[in-house]
DNA sequence: AAAACGGGGGT
DNA sequence: ACCCCAGTTTT
């Protein structure tokens, strides 16, 4: 039926007529199957780009909109490259993990000043950029460009794991390589952005986490896992999640006027440059730890006085990392100094929705809002 | 090698 | 509740 050698776990000497029907069967199908995307109207490699750095972790669903809206907003390379930077954060509000985008940022920057505008489609000027990282630079050479290298994301793992029978942990950061050499080796030639492509839609159409539909799946005849029936055994993930709770105070708070106090973020880190509601970790179990933490940061911070009247509310946010539990805090605040340090700003209500939130905050601005409504 | 880094959807 | 998602950067 096929021959499938394994030399070692990184070298595959896969038979010249197995690659060749694996190629066969996907290319069809994909041709056959492939969904209508907004990023496969054309072959620009800008839009490719922006395509892939959105859907890092993130599902096709979700990215549509953001994709539409982004492209329309900057159409061109160009036009990122020289935007607000706070208009693209503003741009990519909601879709989480927004180092992404300022990555992005300051990579069409670089390609402005280093390649003259053009994408590179070299592989080692690529992958220079800052955000694209193995995947995304092999993901763009070869969709952009058609050229044959491995583009390794979790579909392809899974997929690959489960026709090749490879039971590596795909948990571990060398194991992407493996599945790298067994690209580079089933790969077609002729039609390298089909192929990778193939891969992956074969991943979230047919050959899903859970209950692969094997009896629809093109690959099947050519599919070790199957063949062995060991398709819902992979592929093999060890490795565990820890989830953080931190306990929060938030407030809502007003000046004289009335404008609330909101806080930019810090450059790096968590939310990086994202706007927020003045809030701050507490230790304790009562309304005092709350207070207690919240004014001092408050008052330490834009040197004021701060009086917390009555809590406004409680919101639970969920990161892949981490639980934010908010208290949230309605109070004043009599600002003693001449001006507001740089990140610290008054808005009214209406003003809010100008600046990036992260959901979390988002989810304040709506108690907020229907507060005022009732 | 492991942790940090968002948010949403599926089961 | 747990897993996964067209991953990359930092530690």
């Amino acid at each position: 039926m096929y021959k499938l050698n394994t030399i070692s776990n990184s070298i595959f000497s896969l038979d010249p007529s197995y690659v060749k029907q694996f190629q066969d069967h996907l290319l069809t199908w994909y041709n056959d199957n492939k969904r209508t995307l907004p990023w496969r109207e054309n072959q620009d490699p800008y839009r490719v780009w922006v395509s892939e750095i959105m859907l890092q972790q993130t599902r096709v669903d979700t990215v549509i909109p953001y994709f539409e809206r982004f492209t329309a907003l900057f159409p061109t390379l160009q036009d990122l490259a020289y935007a607000d930077e706070e208009t693209v954060l503003k741009a990519w509000e909601g879709l989480g993990y927004y180092s992404r985008v300022q990555n992005l940022q300051t990579a069409v920057k670089e390609v402005c000043e280093t390649y003259a505008g053009k994408v590179p489609d070299s592989p080692k000027e690529i992958a220079g950029l800052k955000g694209v990282g193995p995947y995304t630079a092999g993901a763009v050479l070869s969709i952009a460009y058609g050229i044959p290298e491995p583009a390794v994301d979790g579909n392809v793992m899974r997929v690959l794991s489960r026709i090749l029978l490879i039971e590596e942990d795909i948990s571990k950061p060398k194991t992407r390589v493996i599945f790298e050499n067994a690209v580079r080796e089933l790969i077609s030639h002729e039609d390298p952005s089909s192929f990778n492509q193939g891969l992956m839609e074969l991943g979230a159409l047919v050959c899903t986490p859970k209950s692969p539909a094997c009896l629809l799946c093109p690959m099947r005849d050519l599919c070790k896992g199957f063949e062995e029936g060991k398709q819902n055994e992979l592929p093999i993930k060890l490795g565990k999640t820890k989830v953080r709770t931190a306990k929060m105070a938030a407030g809502i708070l007003a000046g004289e006027d009335g404008r609330l106090l909101i806080h930019k973020r810090p450059s790096e880190g968590l939310l990086a440059n994202m706007w927020e509601f003045p809030n701050t970790e507490y230790v304790g179990e009562n309304k005092n730890a709350e207070t207690e933490a919240l004014g001092s940061y408050v008052e330490e911070t834009i040197l004021a006085s701060v009086e917390l009247e009555e809590r406004a509310g409680y919101i639970e946010h969920v990161f892949s990392h981490l639980k934010w539990e908010i208290q949230l805090w309605q109070g004043k605040v009599r600002f003693k100094g001449e001006n507001l340090p740089a990140d610290w700003k008054w808005v009214r209500v209406d003003e809010l929705e100008k600046y990036p939130f992260p959901v979390s905050h988002q989810k304040i601005i709506r108690l907020i809002k229907e507060a005022i409504i009732l």
